[in-house]
DNA sequence: CTGAGTGCAAACAGTTTGCATTACT
DNA sequence: AGTAATGCAAACTGTTTGCACTCAG
């Protein structure tokens, strides 16, 4: 399954590239794998923690930038004043997100007509772009159904 | 021309819904108007700062805030840290951004095929969606220029 | 043994809030 | 006069940084 490989590669990544494995680094990594789309460092090092191990909140931080840098995290910006990751698995998968306004339930989504109007888009503008972000906002369909119960 | 009717308007709303016209406020929606596509909040105060009068930094978020709730302003978040806002133009105008990685430097422009994909997707999708925001990211022409000299 | 990596606490930046003061209406 | 709105400063939140300590290589 996709999630441990990432774990296992990003592991081999970080040793290929001469970091040191210690047991916080690596455990920020299977929790990142585990938790999945889009988590904030708090999120990791709470589940770090309930998994008995404990990372300081700064190391959670300084493993996700040094990823980050490494392409193998992704840093997402929902617009809510937090930042979250996700791992980034390699150059094919591509999502983005939807937020419910009412909860902040997050959810992902990839839609190939979407991205191939961006990619024409991109084409046409005069800057040289190589990332994109889309966020879809609206209600999620169990606030939806609490709000206007039909 | 635009801007100007932007901040009459506004100005008008805030009026007929009650609120008291000062200076600041004013101030704030005037320089809004001027300042045009996403603007931080300390860049609005500067700015009324460097016209003579001057704002507080509190006052200029409350406005932008109540401004926000009344739908004629747009908060923007492009994943900088800093909270953007921009004036809001009724229902038909609508734009996203371009953000340069070297310098910061943000545009806006419109694609209607973008937003016709959007569209499309909404419907596709179980949430009830009423709004998004695309980002594209890259190199602007002055930093591409810069970076690579052909 | 050496220094990359860690944890803590302090520093930071942006934003929000409490409260006494100001100034529209 | 009454109270919405202001400005300041303190409080808060998320993130970063300095520094002494630890542990993997």
């Amino acid at each position: 399954m996709a999630t441990a490989d990432w774990a296992l590669y990003t592991r081999r990544a970080l040793e290929r590239s001469g970091h040191r494995s210690s047991a916080p680094r690596a455990a920020v990594v299977d929790t990142l794998a585990e938790l999945g789309c889009s988590v904030t460092a708090r999120e990791i090092a709470n589940r770090v923690e309930q998994r008995g191990r404990a990372v300081g909140l700064a190391s959670v931080y300084r493993t996700l930038e040094l990823l980050e840098q490494m392409g193998l995290v992704q840093r997402v910006d929902l617009g809510e004043g937090v930042a979250r990751f996700e791992p980034a698995h390699g150059s094919g998968e591509h999502h983005h997100h939807l937020v419910c306004d009412s909860c902040g339930n997050v959810t992902a989504f990839e839609d190939a007509d979407l991205e191939r109007a961006i990619e024409r888009l991109s084409g046409r503008v005069d800057f040289a772009i190589d990332a994109h972000d889309v966020t879809l906002r609206g209600e999620c369909p169990a606030c939806h159904a609490t709000t206007s119960p039909s």
